[in-house]
DNA sequence: TCTGCAAATGCAACAATGTTGCATTTGATG
DNA sequence: CATCAAATGCAACATTGTTGCATTTGCAGA
């Protein structure tokens, strides 16, 4: 078993989450794997689809939706929406670059930029409350769409 | 002219932001002033329309969009994206109940609860970069959820 | 290796939300 | 009251997300 040609570290997550192995997922989740910030459907599908540009249509749209679902459903990815009310997403399993630092965005221009701030500590939560996430977003207009 | 017959308070505030006093404008904003939370373009719609049923439709659901919009742009009310990724709108005069203290979102049944936590300070901004806006996210399973 | 079945996929159609173009109406101003 | 830009209503369109159903595929067991 020396020359198995290609085994992602998706593969192995997708089998150890205890969902069937596909094609399509493991594209997604390598996306997201490689992804810098999390992904919308459009940006997702047109990464997908250009990458093999050439056969047919790598990944259908309700497809995408449905891999997506499936994976947040497993646990393997996170689902958030951006300001634009659009779903983003992102494998939990990524390293997250993003994770130690708060965001700013600017409302104008869309840009996001790295704060040197941490992140505020999660506040005390109910008994029996369990938290996932804390996400600290700070909006407003950058420098430069600010000096026009 | 004594016998105006009623001068809401909104009618001054459009006035005051320096654009015409419209009919709808008039309303939507009375609407949001009185909604205890944001309210997304459905529920204006329904309320609205459902407040004068018997006539013809009160506003259209474009203007409801335009007069939204002109709001926003005027300062008089502000738009937040919902976790489903719809857009609610609240009024900036308004007693904002919400506004104290920190949510916490339930991934599982979607249920929002008031934390005790006051929200973090907002952090320092490079030079240029001015805040509008900002949201502290937490989310989890509630206890109830949790349970099962 | 083959077979069978539930899960996953692709396709079409639909639903909800938001936007644009344009002709008509209306608020404010002189 | 006359005027004109802004606001409105209507129709059509765009984007994002969902549902139903027939076909294909991963995978487990014979």
């Amino acid at each position: 078993m020396t020359g198995k040609p290609k085994i992602s570290p998706s593969s192995e997550q997708i089998r150890a989450a205890g969902v069937k192995v596909t094609r399509q997922r493991v594209r997604v989740l390598d996306a997201l794997l490689a992804a810098r910030q999390p992904l919308c459907h459009g940006e997702l599908e047109s990464q997908l689809g250009g990458a093999e540009a050439g056969s047919r249509r790598v990944i259908d749209r309700v497809t995408l939706y449905r891999v997506l679902d499936s994976l947040v459903a497993c646990g393997l990815a996170m689902r958030a929406v951006d300001p634009r009310g659009v779903f983003r997403f992102s494998a939990t399993g990524a390293p997250r670059q993003h994770a130690g630092h708060v965001h700013f965005r600017c409302t104008d221009c869309g840009g996001v930029f790295c704060l040197k701030a941490e992140p505020p500590p999660p506040p005390a939560l109910p008994r029996g409350f369990r938290l996932a996430q804390v996400e600290f977003d700070v909006r407003g207009t950058c420098a430069q769409c600010g000096a026009r």
